[in-house]
DNA sequence: GGAAATTTAATTGTGTACAATTAAATCACG
DNA sequence: CGTGATTTAATTGTACACAATTAAATTTCC
């Protein structure tokens, strides 16, 4: 029954799942996000910045995968909700230093649960999730590398 | 060393991982789709077609995990194309049947070997794709069992 | 020291995504 | 039979995502 279209079904490729499931993780995200008023992308910038306090576009863009078309109108809108600011650094004007601020730090607090809320309305085994890290992890270095 | 914020950091999150991923394979396809000038979007919805001829938006909405608000524009220029026909069924005028053309269909062949091509180039060993298959249908349906 | 190459972020243009609303067609049910 | 509820796709509005280009600042290299 096989013909040598099989390898053109949906079912038969990685890559559906992969996007079908990314896009219904972050959807599950977007209650809990509502509350706080972040969208996916501003929260997963925030994420970084929270852990790093201070970083610029181009350091930021390496960590999220993003570059300066996606970062520039977010971190805007980021600066626009107060809760970091843009400046150009005084050693190399064409760096954009993007830092938190306070009430971005206040933010924080407020994101806290976040992760356990999702946890909770997933509920993937904790040996599932290990391993579905491990294998993201693989495969991404697999693109890379092949770069 | 491990404190309440520990949770926020990129590294501890499953989604990003995944969002990440997602988003890097797709663009793997990217120099083969410009081959035969379809984005990524476009071509999933085609696999699909390719598969069943004939269906409707909600079906394929169901399918592809995707609404009519972004499959319309998507349908609306694989249709400028050549690649499918819009009409709506006689039965009830509120369904509108996309079908494939004799065009789309002739696609079809310069397509097949793209996932090979992408498999030549991500070169992840065909059990780690298996265990990975099955975590992210794992996790599909966990995310949609707690509807 | 200065022109050419490089780096950095912003801008532009196209194409998703998706929530919310709209409009038309069909269905349900009193 | 007819009206209110439901279904289906399209539309509207907001927000990515990314390739390609631009513009300014910096670096390289002669």
């Amino acid at each position: 029954m096989a013909d040598k279209y099989d390898v053109l079904k949906l079912e038969n490729q990685l890559c559906f799942p992969l996007y079908a499931c990314s896009k219904e993780i972050v959807r599950r995200y977007k209650p809990f996000l509502d509350e706080i008023d972040l969208t996916y992308t501003q929260y997963i910038t925030m994420m970084v910045l929270w852990e790093h306090r201070q970083m610029n576009v181009k350091e930021l863009g390496e960590i999220l995968y993003l570059d300066s078309g996606t970062l520039t109108p977010v971190l805007k809108k980021l600066e626009q909700k107060g809760y970091v600011n843009r400046t150009r650094t005084k050693e190399d004007e064409r760096v954009l230093l993007v830092s938190v601020t306070e009430e971005g730090m206040k933010l924080r607090e407020r994101a806290v649960d976040i992760p356990a809320k999702l946890g909770g309305c997933i509920g993937m085994s904790p040996e599932d999730a290990e391993q579905m890290y491990i294998l993201l992890k693989k495969l991404m270095a697999c693109c890379e590398e092949s770069e």
